[in-house]
RNA sequence: GGAAAGGUGGGUGAGUGGCUUAAACCAACAGUUUGCUAAACUGUCGUAGGAGCAAUCCUACCGGGGGUUCGAAUCCCCCCCUUUCCGCCA
């Protein structure tokens, strides 16, 4: 949600900005909001006098029964009840206004930043660089569905008897596989000054709006009514809301936090050859980075979360691309997201692999999550997170990319977490 | 699942209807003193909303929501959460 203050002062700005989103009707609900923070700060205005004014009689009232005034008493009383009567209706319609209001702020998406392109979807998307060979694989290259197969890695035919489509079971060295990716993101990103956190996979509903889940993606999310609970579509819902309503000190800045979780997408909605193999799944495994930030800091942050995913990525001697999302492909949440994907040669497509954002105080705002400055003022914090990374495609990549006559050739900086170099 | 006790500012914790404007202590910050550090002393110190150029003033907030009352942290009702014990259990 963006400040209404920051909406009264700079509103031209910030629709001129949506416009890069494809928001066609900015101006109008900018206009809107104003409107109704307008009303809203007249009536708090009378409400409080009408408060104000209770108050104060009721304390007369205490006096008076003290000297044994009761008639004068009653009189107050009297005039207390109708102020009381004239309070409810005003509180009514205050009431009425701040809801409007705050509707209305929900459906307003975050302002982009200055360097994104305006653009209707992800045809629109400005590539940033491109690194890394793309292999000639020989004509009898297999996809990785057909390579799990063949190396009995991963089994999705099992899955689907204990669980359904999109519940892989992983198997000896697919499981080994599985493992040591995560440790060795986990440990890059330790390396890179990251404090580790195991958080829970099941949140409460507050924890879903404070990172925007809930309302707009509520079928998105695997739901258990019995204890009213949902299952994290990614580790950066709990993380993130370690932080919700929080008053930090400046000097705890940056917070710098990465998770691994089994992440659950209902993945409503999606069909065909994107779903196939290890391309979209139910259940998938992730490790998310998360930074909170003084404002001044974010974009330097974005750079080093940027930097941290692409040493990631060389390390595994992936071919990759990073994407600069244009407007209209942006995150509601979002003011600058880079998307990086690798190439994967048998499918010969680009896959997402991360994705990793700077929210500046959009989530903040609707977090609470704020902090003390240096000359004492509080002031909301920045929010980025990024995936650094996301197994399941990496793993497509990985045995497509490196499939040999002899077996799956493991790359050197993983050997020493999978302490094998060769999937046969 | 059963029983009991609780939920008060950054922390500990007092407060059973109006002299509460939430005590006190700790932490933090500023100053004085002081070879340094520390200690001591003095002062400052919640959040949000609103009015105002400003000093400042007003309002709300003691887990959440309702209610009683002229007046609620305090009394009543509902809900949520935590802790302890029992049960179950990796």
């Amino acid at each position: 949600m963006l400040p209404i203050q920051n909406i009264r002062e700079n509103a031209d700005k910030i629709i001129e900005s949506l416009k890069k989103r494809n928001f066609k009707d900015a101006a109008e609900k900018i206009s809107e909001a104003l409107q109704l923070d307008k009303h809203r700060r007249e009536l708090k205005q009378k409400s409080d006098e009408v408060l104000s004014e209770i108050n104060r009689l009721s304390k007369e009232v205490g006096t008076y029964m003290k000297e044994g005034k009761a008639d004068l008493a009653q009189q107050i009383k009297e005039k207390v009840a109708q102020l009381k009567e004239q309070g409810k209706s005003i509180d009514e319609e205050l009431d009425k206004f701040e809801k409007s209001l705050e509707q209305i702020m929900l459906t307003i998406p975050n302002t982009p930043h200055e360097s994104v392109r305006e653009g209707k979807s992800a045809e629109d998307n400005e590539i940033v660089s491109q690194e890394g060979n793309i292999p000639t694989l020989p004509k009898d290259a297999l996809p990785h569905w057909e390579l799990t197969a063949k190396y009995d890695i991963v089994d999705f035919e099992l899955g689907n008897k204990i669980t359904g489509a999109g519940f892989p079971v992983y198997k000896g060295k697919g499981a080994r596989l599985q493992r040591a990716l995560i440790n060795f993101f986990l440990e890059s990103a330790i390396d890179a000054g990251y404090h580790e956190i195991q958080p829970p996979l099941l949140v409460n509903a507050a924890s879903g709006y404070g990172t925007g889940q809930l309302p707009d993606k509520d079928g998105q999310m695997y739901y258990a009514p019995l204890d009213d609970l949902y299952l994290i579509p990614t580790a950066e819902v709990p993380v993130t809301n370690i932080y919700r309503d929080v008053l930090l000190q400046g000097s705890q800045l940056p917070i710098k936090n990465v998770a691994y979780s089994s992440c659950f997408r209902r993945e409503a909605g999606s069909y065909g050859k994107d779903v196939r193999g290890l391309n979209r799944l139910h259940q998938f495994d992730k490790v998310e980075i998360v930074q909170v930030q003084h404002p001044e800091k974010s974009y330097q942050a974005l750079e080093e979360m940027v930097a941290h995913v692409t040493s990631l990525l060389r390390k595994l001697e992936l071919p990759f691309r990073v994407l600069r999302l244009c407007g209209g492909d942006m995150g509601f949440t979002s003011a600058l997201t880079y998307d990086f994907e690798v190439y994967s040669a048998a499918q010969q497509r680009w896959l997402e692999v991360s994705s990793v954002s700077n929210f500046e105080s959009f989530q903040a705002n609707r977090m609470k999550c704020r902090f003390k400055d240096e000359t004492g003022k509080t002031m909301l914090v920045h929010t980025l997170n990024g995936s650094a990374l996301a197994l399941p495609r990496i793993v497509a990549a990985l045995l497509e990319n490196n499939q040999t006559p002899e077996g799956i050739r493991i790359p050197a900086a993983l050997v020493p977490y999978t302490k094998f170099d060769l999937i046969d």
